[in-house]
DNA sequence: AAATAAATCGAGCGTTCGCTCTTTTTTTAT
DNA sequence: ATAAAAAAAGAGCGAACGCTCGATTTATTT
């Protein structure tokens, strides 16, 4: 049974986090199902609850010192595990940042999956904008991570993660052309458009200080206010969209 | 006698190079002056020669594995030199970190105040991007390492670096504003259009893989190939120049 | 050429790292 | 209630770390 997305309208945030599979225990549950190879635990239940607390704690203290600084032992004090429990649940310390990898790229294929199903050119693009913005959003925390400490992967992981990128840019570039070819957009550098919205894209999980998106809590840790973040990202949404309309307005 | 650029036409990349003075071995003497109290060499010949290999290598180990993993046996086998010598010009690892975070704050400073002496508003606009494209493509390597090893530096260093994109957006929000005043531009959302200047000049000198601006010589490093860049840091430029003025344009 | 100063050297210090492994505790099955 | 299985605990291991410091080499001055 594969993760998916049906094909709803996700047309708020609210709606977004009502169907998106990658949150609260489900998350942990898939990181320990496309794991358990490497987990020594063998119960989902105490598995799950390990994985949350290392995770969690992984963001808070790494996204400070970064993750080559953060030691087992750092790890050990934030979470109130054991190193024994610690290491039940991961086989060494780089798999951690494996699963961080994992679940952003599985992330960024759900909402390509689900961006491709709309029907129109411009509403699979404007779709593909907006997911990834709520995507980026509920897991700002990972693909923060991702972004930062690619250098602790294996060499290949680390081109995977160079082509993630490209690939984002090629998807935009294609749907721009197609526009184009349809007589529906204008632009002589499709190429720096679709460049322009990816890096947009990472700004907004990147620096959610710039907009404080993200309030911060008592310990320190940037977490989601649900009433007040559905605003800011249909505003940050809503300028992407307009400046982009702008980039590819017939005179 | 501190440094400044003289009010010339810099209208190219080579002329850029030709009066820009944080390279060659001047880079290296500035850095020693400016951090003469932690470096133990007092003869300017010998620890400028020393921050030129340990700098160096610096960025060639750490762009692969990041600076928390460079040992500094590391640096010591890449640069031939003993423990004692590199200790000999830096006082802890760390010092490092913060030479490469002054020598960019003061390039900043330096491209900052000459594109300010430009006589009129587009021309002063204009030019904080080229010279910013020139600055960081010269010393893309510090830039980098800037850029992705801040959470090496002490706390109040890393709120200085945030506060330098936050000023370099304001300072591009104001041009625009002004612009807008004076009926020379149009913008509802000019925050948005500085920040998007912002992030695409970054993205100049983090992933120069994306136009392949940089050509990698033999030992696997970065190089300039003045024949080759030049051409592709104008068509950047220019790339740019053209977004933002379709942003800017009054219908 | 001798004397002084400066720069370089690298073995070694104390510490901390990632990780292992035996012991103890908790959970599950009977 | 008891036995078997699973999970958690944390002291301890070898390796590697940043950094020091007395010995040595090189450069400068007299």
């Amino acid at each position: 049974m594969p993760l998916t997305l049906e094909k709803v309208e996700l047309s708020s945030f609210s709606a977004f986090l009502q169907s998106f599979p990658l949150q609260g225990e489900l998350l942990y549950k898939t990181v320990f199902d496309r794991h358990a190879d490497i987990i020594q635990t063998q119960k989902a239940r105490f598995a799950v609850a390990n994985l949350e607390k290392v995770l969690t704690a992984t963001f808070d203290v790494s996204a400070v010192s970064g993750f080559d600084r953060m030691s087992l032992r750092d790890l050990s004090r934030q979470t109130g595990m054991s190193m024994g429990a610690i290491y039940s649940c991961i086989s060494k310390k780089e798999d951690i940042a494996l699963m961080v990898a994992d679940i952003v790229r599985l992330s960024n294929e759900l909402i390509h999956q689900h961006a491709m199903q709309a029907e129109s050119l411009w509403e699979s693009f404007e779709q593909s904008i907006r997911y990834h913005l709520y995507a980026s959003t509920l897991l700002q925390a990972w693909y923060f991570f991702l972004y930062f400490e690619t250098r602790s992967l294996p060499q290949q992981q680390q081109e995977d993660s160079k082509q993630i990128e490209l690939d984002a840019i090629d998807m935009f570039e294609k749907q721009i052309c197609a526009g184009i070819d349809g007589g529906e957009f204008y632009s002589d550098n499709p190429r720096m458009v679709a460049n322009t919205i990816v890096v947009l894209l990472e700004d907004w999980y990147l620096k959610p200080w710039k907009t404080e998106s993200l309030s911060i809590n008592e310990q320190g840790r940037y977490e989601l206010d649900i009433n007040s973040i559905e605003g800011k990202i249909d505003n940050y949404n809503q300028s992407i969209i307009e400046l982009v309309k702008k980039l590819l307005a017939k005179d």
